[in-house]
DNA sequence: TCGAGGTGTGAAAACGTTACCATATGATAA
DNA sequence: TTATCATATGGTAACGTTTTCACACCTCGA
């Protein structure tokens, strides 16, 4: 590991000279500039960031906590996230929990030890006062949060979109409805499921019952196949997001169960594949990328100019009608 | 920011004791020890990583950079990277390079700098020549690249997995056949790319092209509805993922073209949604996740054990026969 | 000729931590 | 009694940077 102690040496400099150079700052003759720079060519150096940090206490980077970047809808808000860090010089450290709280926390602390500026944390399980203590003088900003008045957030309105998805359901004729959940401790779950029951709850002559799942295609499948299997099974499935409910559509298929025909169903999120399965997808839209973007934006802004008002911005769900719910009559 | 010096003082100990009582070695006794901690726990104190790595050049942390998140190939990879690597008690950093070359070099220098212990880098853009002159003494692994002499490697025979596709079309009858390539640098492409060639090549009778895509779905969708405007439109598709090779089933249903009919087609990377779209996709499977977990594995023992042997694992490719292929006769 | 101010350079003190060495106390063995 | 050893604690030098201060040199105008 070359230092800037040997490039100091190899250019017959001091390490102060050497670090002028490098930060482009004070006065540096234009010839020791040429010899300081053809030393670290040579020496193939790399200022050490660590050390860096340590002393300037900047380190141009943010971190990002996502629950499951295989998860299409987490991986485009990932997108936005870092399209706009880049655009304003910062880089981003992306933290995969896989829905773990002990996963969660220990990347926060990760993230707080190796200063970085600000956090973005999208689907936190763990409290945001908890947060708050955790990251400490950390700034951070959560997506796909319940709404709170504590904390800046982006989020989208998941109990109207839940409303709605459940609401559609109904208004198409289903009595008997199921809401395949998102996993336990997941805000944006947890806000869908509330919005299934106010839906159920206002309606006459609906058996309904929730079933959970994990935001997983396999969790969905297994979910699938043992509702499917009921006799009499759902003429109406709510999928918390659109992979369980790609599973749905992969189990009715299996099994013989056709989709709209025999079962309705309503998925979240409206990720790439949902007009892409057959039978295409209803789903309940929110823009993940856009999410994102707005997130980091708010997030820089704050870091930028210091601290500001507390910021939420929501998003509108917005139901995308497709066959899987398409009246047959 | 509180640091062990604000702990130290509260405990009424000196810094050293605070570091014993930090990473429990050393001699403290049971008082001093619980007054340490009492204190910690009153400032909410973090030992500071940055300061840590410094002294003691470790970090227990690996970076992994993908070329995109948002390909389920490529997430499931690092799904499999991650649980491993947490598994043996590392965390990781995950980095998105969205195809840049750029963005690649620069989360390369980020690693080095924040002094990662060693590095998986998926999809490669840049030469191994290179990468080992960037990274220097930084141990790393590249996944899904090409097979080469120099460093450690994991990596599905993309060649092969090519031939196998294209062969495929030609035996079931298509002579007019299209590749929609990956990205332009993109290792695995250009395998794909090659054995397409291969394949062709030995074939008799057969008009081919390559359109050039990026492995993401709106590229390949482009792509397809300008091949599907051609009369006559090709009756064969090898698309070099199956991102793309879902968006070709979209154009193609969008523009009343049946498939398998009218075109077959076949993708590549086997994701989970290959077999919920309609038609059901023929591809070329390779198993992300345990790639993933091979390349931790391997990467992780070279760090516990010193450098080893050259490391190459080599995956099969496979073809899953599904509809798009079917033939009706 | 002198001082002011711009230019170029180095020494040394931070930053927050760990590791090593020194010191002190008490217990045990010769 | 004295040497040895385990236990307990503090002081201090690193780690690789940046930043501040100090000093030296040069140029220019009065």
């Amino acid at each position: 590991m070359t230092t800037i102690k040997d490039v100091a040496q190899l250019a017959r400099v001091s390490v102060s000279t050497v670090s002028r150079v490098i930060n482009q700052n004070g006065y540096v003759e234009r010839d020791t500039y040429n010899r300081v720079v053809a030393a670290m060519e040579t020496l193939n150096y790399k200022p050490n960031a660590v050390a860096r940090g340590l002393v300037i206490r900047k380190t141009a980077t943010l971190g990002l906590i996502v629950p499951d970047v295989a998860n299409p809808f987490f991986s485009d808000v990932a997108r936005g996230v870092e399209d706009e860090a880049i655009e304003n010089g910062y880089t981003v450290i992306l933290c995969n929990t896989d829905w773990q709280v002990t996963r969660e926390d220990m990347y926060i602390q990760l993230l707080r030890g190796r200063w970085v500026e600000g956090a973005i944390i999208v689907g936190n399980r763990a409290a945001p006062e908890f947060l708050m203590h955790q990251l400490e003088d950390v700034p951070f900003i959560l997506v796909d949060s319940r709404p709170n008045q504590i904390v800046n957030a982006v989020w989208s309105n998941n109990l109207v979109g839940g409303r709605m998805a459940t609401q559609h359901l109904i208004d198409n004729g289903c009595y008997r409805i199921v809401h395949i959940s998102g996993p336990e401790g997941s805000p944006s779950a947890l806000a869908r499921r509330e919005g299934f029951y106010q839906a159920v709850l206002s309606a006459r002559n609906v058996q309904v019952s929730v079933v959970s799942g994990d935001f997983r295609f396999d969790g969905g499948y297994q979910a699938a196949v043992d509702l499917l299997k009921c006799r009499p099974h759902p003429n109406g499935i709510f999928a918390a997001n659109d992979m369980m409910a790609i599973a749905v559509i992969q189990a009715a298929n299996e099994m013989g169960i056709r989709i709209p025909e025999d079962v309705m169903l309503v998925g979240y999120d409206d990720i790439t594949m949902a007009r892409c399965v057959y039978p295409s997808l209803t789903t309940v839209a929110q823009p993940a990328y856009d999410m994102g973007r707005t997130a980091s934006k708010l997030l820089i802004t704050q870091l930028k100019h210091g601290v500001s008002d507390l910021q939420h911005v929501e998003f509108k769900p917005e139901l995308k009608l497709r066959k899987s719910t398409e009246r047959m009559s």
